[in-house]
DNA sequence: CTGTGGGCAACGTGCCGACAA
DNA sequence: TTGTCGGCACGTTGCCCACAG
């Protein structure tokens, strides 16, 4: 059952824990790196946690750019206590800088490191069903749960997992069954009902540096947590975005902002560097082929491939010039209905390295299902080339 | 069990079920009436949802008064789908009025209507309880519910109520025991643990014109439904308060706000009528004697009588001459600890009238447990006096 | 008049291996 | 290898009245 959580939870989680829930596509900005912000990008994510549309017939402020160069203060990582929702708080400082500084002394670039030691599981119906535990996947176990005993029958154990709110899990894990499997059995429900997991929910368990057991969840799209938010409405929501960050490039004061990861339609918070390498190291045009990368249902990434069928702004009117979703596109597969009409240059890997001519060795690609490129590697040459 | 429920939820609630889940403290301004809107309660309202200090660092906006005149546009009733929680959202247009124009033309005031075939009973811990069903007091019973066939043994009939989202739930309603009483069995606990009921939350049910029953829930005041908010940070939502009612008064636009009577430390918009009685029809010095009404734990009403001790500004610097809370007051009763410290005219009525020497005849004063005076007589007489 | 608790039956929860995908 | 099911034991839920405040 549970045990002791943080009160006011003011500090920031553990971060492999929360890297692992948020998912393999988000990374932050190291703190005291300097990055882009973009207010349009904000708005749509407060748009997405309210469920209303964005486009209101609220003017912008006059003085008020598209982007805004910032230093990042200070990160925290938090998580939703009611519905383990991961998000995190920015401490952002407007500066002052010029092309040249930015591009002669670029910041670190850091990627995202998920944890190595850990596995992610979707739920079945049996596993949240009433009726039973909870069936680990054999390589799973193995790899992050500690070793059995097996001289005894059945080989069975106590785990402790702590989650996000460093609250305390505990399972009975059991190896039986004819065929023999890992399973979770006392203790998975009390767990399943209390952070209300569904069939397709996901689950993940990390193995940490020290040995400790961390658990986290992973809901699946659909059921986007929303608030109706009878606190402030959607206008006066967006009067706040523009205003405190109108309110601090101004004053040159830090403002305050939260970016939901699986929330965001797109990450509004961009690394400087990266900003600048997509706007400079290549020329967009229309008809201009690129990759870019999503989630799959199972948690996992893939890469489609699309082309640039327009560039131009999303908002003339208000944020004229801006390059945020500055790409018109379209994908290639016909299932890409829901993905999004517009991008920003930043996230897209440009195809036109002749790379794609003329594919990697064999022997550097890694196993893959269902007999894809190897896209990982594909992808590891195509960001030297861009680095360039 | 449940059953249909109105999707969107966009239009307005039953009003009746509303105003009994408000309470009685609650009322309303008419729609198409003038009203005083008030931005410092509107912080504090939105500070008492996110649990933070509003006294930040975040300037006013030079050109927003304290107060602002407007046409209530429209006002609809919402709860909250999670909590059941109650709220009003109101569509303000500022309005330009002079003070000879108010005062000729008052707008009808409009008290807060109780249903009358109502009943609400805070529940016992058996209530909640697993292990049994829900006590109805006698009388209730017998006020609100369809009588029973008191020829079958037992004596039971199948109830069907709708709460404010439309949504039905089935009870069984019998009259059995020794002594013989009235309980819902079946379905009660579907209904306490679908709502996640408590001890010390209360349950009321109505009986509207047409004969439908109608329930709502009261929460206790002690759990506040308190969202962490991920969505924008409380200076963002002190900006966007700020810059959406300066915008609508600058462009004589119409906004929107929501009204959380259970969250709301006070009411933030006020009848106009009802500000200028207080404002005009009373000389508010120090040491003068006042009462105000307060909600008790049992959900009636009881006032409390005060001193004033100071008029001031709350806030001198971003708020001066502002009548919000602009009155300091001290408390008779001891126990009054956790009672606002800083009230607003209208919050309060005078206690300088010769009434209060001479107390009306017994005859108008009706049956009140522990002695108390009559209070509610008092006050229509005190009203009176205060109309003219 | 109504809150709590003991008694008891019905139901749901949860552990097990069997089977099959 | 692992998702779902039938079987079964046991704990919880929920209806009844007794009793007392």
């Amino acid at each position: 059952g549970p045990a002791t959580m943080d009160p006011g939870e003011r500090r920031s989680l553990n971060s492999e824990l929360w890297h692992a829930c948020a998912g393999p596509l988000v990374s932050l900005p190291p703190v005291g790196s300097r990055v882009v912000y973009f207010p349009q990008g904000h708005i749509e994510q407060v748009a997405a946690s309210t469920q209303k549309d964005a486009d209101a017939h609220i003017p912008n402020y006059p003085s008020l750019p598209s982007k805004i160069i910032c230093l990042l203060d200070n990160v925290t990582l938090h998580a939703d206590p009611e519905t383990d929702e991961v998000y995190a708080q920015m401490i952002l400082l407007p500066i002052q800088i010029s092309e040249k500084e930015a591009l002669l002394s670029p910041d670190l670039e850091v990627v995202n490191k998920q944890p190595t030691e850990y596995f992610c599981k979707t739920l079945t119906a049996s596993d949240t069903s009433t009726h039973g535990g909870f069936s680990i996947p054999r390589r799973a176990a193995e790899k992050v749960f500690p070793p059995l005993d097996f001289t005894r029958v059945p080989p069975a154990q106590e785990l402790v997992a702590r989650d996000l709110h460093d609250q305390e899990w505990h399972f009975r894990h059991i190896y039986r069954g004819q065929p023999r499997r890992h399973l979770l059995t006392t203790g998975w429900s009390v767990f399943v009902s209390a952070k209300r997991l569904q069939a397709g929910d996901s689950v993940l368990f990390i193995r940490d540096d020290k040995g400790n057991l961390l658990l986290g969840i992973r809901r699946a799209n659909r059921q986007q947590t929303v608030m109706p938010s009878s606190v402030l409405s959607s206008d006066s929501m967006h009067f706040g975005v523009l205003a405190a960050a109108s309110h601090a490039a101004a004053t040159s004061s830090r403002f305050k902002i939260f970016y939901n990861p699986r929330q965001s339609p797109s990450e509004f918070v961009i690394p400087l560097t990266k900003y600048h390498k997509a706007l400079y190291n290549t020329q967009f045009t229309v008809g201009m082929r690129f990759r870019m990368v999503f989630e799959t249902e199972e948690s996992s990434v893939r890469r489609y491939v699309g082309t640039i069928t327009g560039l131009g702004d999303l908002d003339p009117i208000r944020w004229p010039k801006s390059h945020w979703r500055s790409l018109k596109v379209g994908w290639d597969e016909s299932t890409a209905g829901e993905r999004q009409h517009r991008v920003s240059l930043w996230e897209i890997e440009p195809l036109t390295t002749p790379f794609l001519l003329c594919p990697p060795p064999l022997a550097l690609r890694s196993k893959r299902p269902r007999g894809m490129p190897g896209e990982d590697d594909l992808e590891m040459l195509m960001k030297k080339s861009h680095m360039w």
